[in-house]
DNA sequence: AGCATTTCGGACCGAGGGTCCGAAAATCGG
DNA sequence: CCGATTTTCGGACCCTCGGTCCGAAATGCT
């Protein structure tokens, strides 16, 4: 926060005033990044948004999200490291709940499992630790995305109760 | 860790020196109470031992890891605060191991897909924050366990490539 | 200009993990 | 049994880092 602080020609204090706290600066800084993919879920355009068939817009977001992991990785690694989880972000509290209704909405409600459950379940599997192990262990980018929608296929296709 | 040295009798160096880091302290502790499954998995007694069958295994492994996270969150909890990531801990590679071999195991060769990704997304599901967000969300420790059993089945059912 | 109010910034604080060195204890030699 | 030497112990100390605080500078108001 030093380092930002003067690199920002600016004093700690003011620093913390704007942003209260390093997690909030680290947020915001993501969060930033983040919009262009709300805005996609929020407009109508295929394949995030409300136009294109359930489905499609559950894997075309967990893939949205990875595709942003992969290329914020450092960020998102640094705001890890924290006090506050990460599960309590305002930004995980939208991604499981959009992700739950999107899984909600594909599954006829008869045969609908544990939509929550299944949302948790598939941002787990790209939480930044996992996507990091991945790409140490020689996977590509792309190899992590197929894997990531293959399994998001099966997980919808059987949701667990 | 002052504490720790304080109730234990004894001064901080020699904490230090028998343990290394706090992380490693955590890590002891937390081996020390994993054992028994560690045990159960190299025997050959069922459900974990080497003679039920792939699949029962795989179920009976996720549950044991599952029910000791859920009976040492604290601690679990605690070491999750680290320098050093979860992923590199040789639990966690040995977890991965284990799960990794008996999913190929489970598959005939051919229509295996990458069992160590299938391995990593199961362990995925049990991380400790996700266990703690679903019991804070009000299930109860034995939804979460049918859950996490229910996904088991439909992963390894259908392993991503 | 003179006064009130807001904003700024860096010195300071407290917590916590980790180190270090003098003291105590155990081991050894005669 | 008593020094001498080596090993082990323990708590005072150090350093980093997130966060606070208050005097000073800037801004606004009359």
């Amino acid at each position: 926060m030093d380092a930002i602080a003067t690199a920002a020609g600016v004093g700690k204090g003011t620093l913390f005033r704007a942003f209260g706290s390093r997690d909030a600066l680290l947020d915001a800084l993501s969060d930033a990044k983040f919009t262009p993919v709300r805005q996609a879920v929020e407009g109508r355009r295929p394949p995030l948004g409300s136009e294109a068939p359930p489905r499609e817009r559950i894997i075309a977001f967990l893939d949205a999200v990875l595709t942003f992991k992969l290329h914020n990785r450092h960020l998102i690694r640094a705001r890890e490291v924290a006090s506050t989880g990460t599960l309590r972000t305002e930004r995980y509290r939208w991604m499981q709940d959009t992700l739950r209704n999107l899984i909600a909405d594909a599954m006829s409600g008869a045969t609908a499992g544990d939509a929550g459950y299944a949302a948790h379940v598939l941002l787990a599997a790209i939480h930044i630790d996992l996507v990091e192990e991945l790409l140490a262990s020689g996977r590509t980018p792309e190899q992590i995305r197929r894997s990531q929608a293959a399994l998001a296929q099966a997980v919808i296709t059987d949701v667990p109760r």
